[in-house]
DNA sequence: CTAGATGCAAACTCTTTGCATTGCC
DNA sequence: GGCAATGCAAAGAGTTTGCATCTAG
């Protein structure tokens, strides 16, 4: 079995997680990078990449892909559920999905698709921003 | 205002068009040039990029991005709808979303966001695959 | 004939990796 | 002190672009 690797609590990382729950929005490593930078001039952008990657493997971030191609992540709980994007500032709600539970049986009474996962974004404009 | 520009049908569009019509599954750019490349040993891979390009444009073909970051290419119907997406398989089956409506207004009632768009995939077995 | 499409190669963007050095615990 | 993390630079992977040539209409 895997021997257990332990983390430690470098500043680069504690930046890193601090910014993406403060913005609750999906950034790219980029975009972190240039945020970070002017307070920590030394980290790297591979930094922000392996950091990133740590992240989403246990379940602090979770990451979509932009139109663009780019990766990027938002903070978030580890429960199932799906985001509810602004159009606007490009914050993000975290939304359950129990409706889709009805979908579910649909889909299989229609098409004999058996349903395993389901990803879903919602697109609009927050309560702030309407 | 924009000139409007003649499309020609060339051999490289009308079997790229072609092979995905005949798939029905998410294909990447470079995979289509292996399944092409047999048979048209000419075709370049900027090509078929191009090719891609011009189809999701004019709303022949839709996109998403695999986890490993590539983009992948599916033929579909401009109407609004989903992809049931089976991962034994492959296969696509389009889903409309009249489901979504109920969704929409709980949202809406809880957490006050109107909603614009939403973007929504399954994964699970299709009828021959299960 | 001519605007539009192609092949080829080079350029670009985003991301990952190797390695010597630094730092957390 | 020792394992883990970092910075830096170089390599990778996927995609795009410039340009001369070719071709559909």
């Amino acid at each position: 079995m895997d021997p257990v690797r332990t983390i430690y609590a470098t500043p680069a990382r504690r930046a890193i997680v601090d910014l993406l729950k403060r913005e609750r929005r999906y950034l790219t490593a980029a975009s972190i990078y240039e945020l970070l930078h002017p307070h920590q001039p030394r980290l790297a952008l591979s930094t922000v990449y392996r950091t990133l990657e740590l992240l989403s493997r246990i379940g602090t971030i979770s990451s979509r892909t932009e139109a663009s191609g780019e990766a990027s992540y938002v903070s978030c709980t580890d429960a199932h559920h799906h985001h509810a994007i602004c159009t606007v500032c490009g914050h993000v709600n975290d939304v359950d999905c129990d409706a889709i539970e009805g979908f579910k049986s649909a889909l299989l009474r229609n098409q004999a698709f058996l349903l395993d996962e389901h990803s879903l974004e919602f697109y609009g404009r927050c309560a702030r921003c309407r």
